[in-house]
Formats: C-alpha cells, structure tokens, sequence
DNA sequence: AGTCACCTGATT
DNA sequence: AATCAGGTGACT
C-alpha cells in the first residue's frame, strides 16, 4: 500500500540499519525491475560505494551514494523494501551490505523499479514531479493558481504527481472526503475558499496516515486499526458514511475506483 | 483528456 | 475462469 505516507515510514525505517554501510554486491534477480538499464551496470557502478542517505520524494526511495550517485526504487503496486535475509520468492533485488546486512527489494507483481542514476540526473528527474505537500513548497497560492488552469476531475488532479508529489487513489479518495468535494468536480470550478479547505485537507489526510504507517510498521498487529483510522470512504462501497449515514458509493475514474460520499461531497 | 499495458496473486 | 488491485507511462 505505498502513497506517500507507507514510502514515508519504510524511508524512516530502513535508514538508520543502512546508513553508512558499504555495497558489498548488487544481485539482480529479475532484470525486468531494473529495465531497461543494465545489472551489470549497475553492480558495476554501485559496488564499493557507500549508503549516505536513504530519502523520499513523492512515492520514490532515494538511496544517496558516495560518489555523487543515487538508486531511485520506486514500489508501485506492490513492492517491498526490508533489511532482512533475501529468501522469498518475490524477491526481485538485493543489496549485500558490509556487516552482513542485506537491502532486500520484494514485488510480487514486478511492476517496482530500481534504477541508478547520477545525483545530478537524478535531481532532474525528481524535479519533474510537484511539490511535497507536507512541505512549505506546497502553498496555498500555487495549489489555488494551478487548480485554476485545470480542468481536470479533483480526484485525477491530485493524484497527478506533477501537481502534488505522494497522492495516490487512497488519500487522494479521503481528502476529498474530508474537504466535502465531489471527486468528479473539475478543479476550476472549486471556488478559492473551497480549495483552501481541500489544501489543508490534504495535508490533515497525509500527516494522520504518516503516524498511522509508522505505528504499523512499529506494530504489526495494530495494521488494521491503523487503517480503519484513516478510511473514511476507501474500500466502503455500500457502507455507510461516517459522516451522515448514506451509502458510500463507488464510481470509476481513469479506469480505477473512486469511493466518496454522494450526500455529503458534491 | 482518456484508455490501456505492464505483472502476478488474491478473491469471487 | 474471470475479475480485481493502492501506480505509472505510453499510447490514441
């Protein structure tokens, strides 16, 4: 389940067991997560350095290097980032790490990447997606002035990392909800005191599902609770709304599901 | 702007 | 057997 705040809380997590440690070995296991650059690549270029930084932008991990080199993994549906031994089927990467540690990357679906960049491309790659709305970056006045040049369903927008770095189809479901907006709405007919509500909205949602991440990964056992937290709409298609007891409803939007609140958002 | 392919496992 | 899945990028 990786948006932002699960990105956030494996981020926080892994750092301080890989920090400083050196690459012994890069093992591949299925060139497919790293296409379409080269294994042997990047085992070449990253064996021998060693791990400053492990950071997030957006929903990418970003692992600095010595040496003025990165590796971006990005999770997509279903990937997995641990330290721990590599012996799962779905283990599609692996870091060997001096003090016999191990950077294990899982994906049952195959559709995460790994990639090694130079930082410098790196940074421009990352300079294409939006800012981090738990960041100043993320200001009223922009969010306001870009809303006004769309016209883009509210729920496309702010799940396009151009616009917003980290949203995906949950969060994006539950500020919505939160904020009382239509997921269908276009973005330039939200008025300026509706969107003020949207942006603090969107903040609320990621700063509440971050400590709920973090307590999950602290805590397997309190998952569930952690997330019946923060789902209000998502995944409660006939449900009804915690808010005024109507049925959530369920629609389609750029071929993936969209839960809101017909009474209360539109 | 909207649709689909990419993958595989879980669920119906 | 068919359908569904939280993301992204390539395509029309």
């Amino acid at each position: 389940m990786p948006e932002l705040p699960e990105v956030e809380a494996i981020c926080r997590r892994i750092a301080p067991l890989v920090a400083r440690r050196t690459i012994r070995a890069v093992h591949v296991v299925r060139a497919l997560v790293v296409r379409p650059q080269r294994p042997a690549r990047i085992a070449r270029i990253a064996e021998g350095r060693k791990i400053l930084d492990v950071r997030r932008r957006g929903k990418n991990i970003l692992i600095d290097l010595s040496g003025g080199f990165a590796f971006r993994i990005h999770l997509r549906m279903t990937g997995e980032l641990r330290v721990d031994r590599p012996v799962r089927p779905s283990t599609r990467f692996w870091l060997e790490l001096s003090g016999s540690h191990t950077l294990v990357f899982d994906d049952a679906r195959a559709l995460g990447r790994v990639h090694i960049y130079s930082s410098a491309d790196l940074e421009k790659i990352m300079a294409g997606i939006g800012p981090e709305p738990l960041s100043k970056d993320f200001s009223l006045d922009s969010f306001i002035e870009a809303a006004h040049d769309s016209r883009q369903p509210a729920k496309l927008f702010l799940m396009d990392q151009r616009r917003i770095a980290g949203m995906g189809n949950i969060y994006a479901a539950e500020a919505l909800f939160r904020a009382a907006i239509n997921p269908r709405q276009p973005m330039n007919r939200i008025d300026p005191q509706r969107l003020m509500v949207l942006h603090a909205a969107i903040r609320e949602t990621l700063r509440t599902a971050v400590k709920s991440a973090r307590i999950a990964y602290n805590h397997p056992g309190k998952v569930t609770e952690a997330e019946r937290f923060t789902r209000a709409v998502y995944g409660r298609a006939g449900e009804p709304c915690l808010r005024c007891g109507t049925e959530i409803c369920r629609i389609e939007q750029g071929g993936r599901s969209t839960y809101y609140c017909p009474n209360c958002q539109r």
